[in-house]
DNA sequence: GCAAAAGTGTTACGGCTACACCCATGG
DNA sequence: CCATGGGTGTAGCCGTAACACTTTTGC
């Protein structure tokens, strides 16, 4: 058998969009390069693959070294292997997303206060090497995902109230959605359970608490937004 | 900067499912290795990506230098990770999957007609790798997005009539579909276009053929099946 | 003129859209 | 008791599933 690892092999990163919700917006975790090239450019968080790695592990390591959060909703989105897409060579990127509360790990204190933050999709800066790319094809799978699967709880926290749901969906989808048609369709999904709880302190009636129906039955659920 | 290529780095292979449509029925091309690992066994076509190589371009290099195949509609799958997926060492899958039309490139006959071959999706040998599951997903894909996109056209010749279509969907997606409202669903969708031809030869009434419209409408298609 | 298959039309049901109304809470 | 927002119900429309009928061809 032939030496096998004497070729030369592209670098291999791991590159991820980080959604996380908060304040009523959708928002994009980035990161101000301190290092050329793109230096004091905005990009995506990523590393290089080492050769132990999975992509998730490596996925786990920028998350938990760059950005402190652990046991995050990963999944592979697409490679991209346009040959001049980082100056330093050839590097194949593997693009995945991930979605948090960012209630649960407090960026905006510490020491990467001024290299990492928090953007609102709709107010994004430039992006360094095709990481713009990259984004825009996250926030559409994401888009396209939200209709037909119960991804986006990961957003909220564990109890939440069909208002809040409700609002998460028009956001990542950027269009109003009819509550009480909302409300009818995921329940009838069976992807929420009615918790009996009440959200309390709020100025009008208290909803009712919700939390995430982990044995998501396979009923086909559809959303139509208009 | 440092230098970038001294890493080690996995090796990159693309690894093709390559469906083809023939005698009413979906088959995959397999290769049978004549070399170790997985010696005498069927598996996916593939290559290791070169340092100046797209993944197209590696995809159609194993087209074309293994199959004689040209000018082939490709779609990247997904890319697979498992460390231990290859016995040589540490290869990083990025999976592809192609649509042709067997007719227009003859694999039975040549000297590769012992080590290439299409296998019925329903009569597939057991798969060497990982490549079993490379195939479920690609299957899984084209079945999906053949509900919402017009693919499925590159299976087919250039002029087609539409119990030929309604068939190629009943046999993709392995059920059967009410012959009058598919038909009218496709019309609707915009995604054909009569030719004013018919196809002759046949024991009964001659019927129309159709051909793809290019320019295809962003007219919302939707195909359920019950 | 008969069998087989392709083209065309229709009806009736179900699901969704687009609504109105009632209820709970704080001030 | 009033304003605000959350919970519940419903009517009417539209799309489509499930059909029947007519037309064309070969033998």
């Amino acid at each position: 058998m032939k030496p096998f690892h004497s070729y030369q092999n592209p670098s291999l990163a791991i590159d991820l969009v980080v959604f996380g919700y908060q304040q009523r917006t959708l928002s994009v975790l980035l990161l101000n390069r301190n290092e050329m090239p793109f230096k004091d450019t905005w990009t995506l968080p990523g590393a290089f693959l080492q050769m132990d790695e999975r992509f998730k592990d490596t996925c786990s390591r920028v998350l938990k070294t760059k950005l402190g959060m652990d046991n995050v909703y990963l999944e592979q989105l697409y490679s991209f292997d346009e040959p001049e897409r980082d100056p330093r060579g050839r590097v194949i990127a593997i693009a995945h997303y991930a979605l948090i509360n960012p209630k649960n790990f407090a960026i905006t204190a510490g020491s990467m206060a001024n290299d990492v933050q928090w953007f609102d999709i709709h107010q994004m800066p430039e992006l360094g090497f095709d990481h713009q790319e990259i984004f825009t094809q996250a926030l559409q799978r994401l888009r396209s995902k939200i209709l037909y699967f119960p991804v986006g709880f990961e957003l909220l926290d564990d109890l939440f109230t069909m208002p809040e749901l409700h609002e998460l969906y028009e956001c990542i989808l950027d269009t109003t959605i009819d509550r009480r048609n909302f409300r009818r369709k995921i329940l009838d999904a069976q992807y929420i359970i009615n918790t009996g709880k009440k959200r309390e302190g709020l100025q009008n009636r208290h909803p009712d608490l919700y939390k995430f129906n982990k044995k998501l039955p396979k009923n086909a659920f559809q959303l139509n937004i208009n």
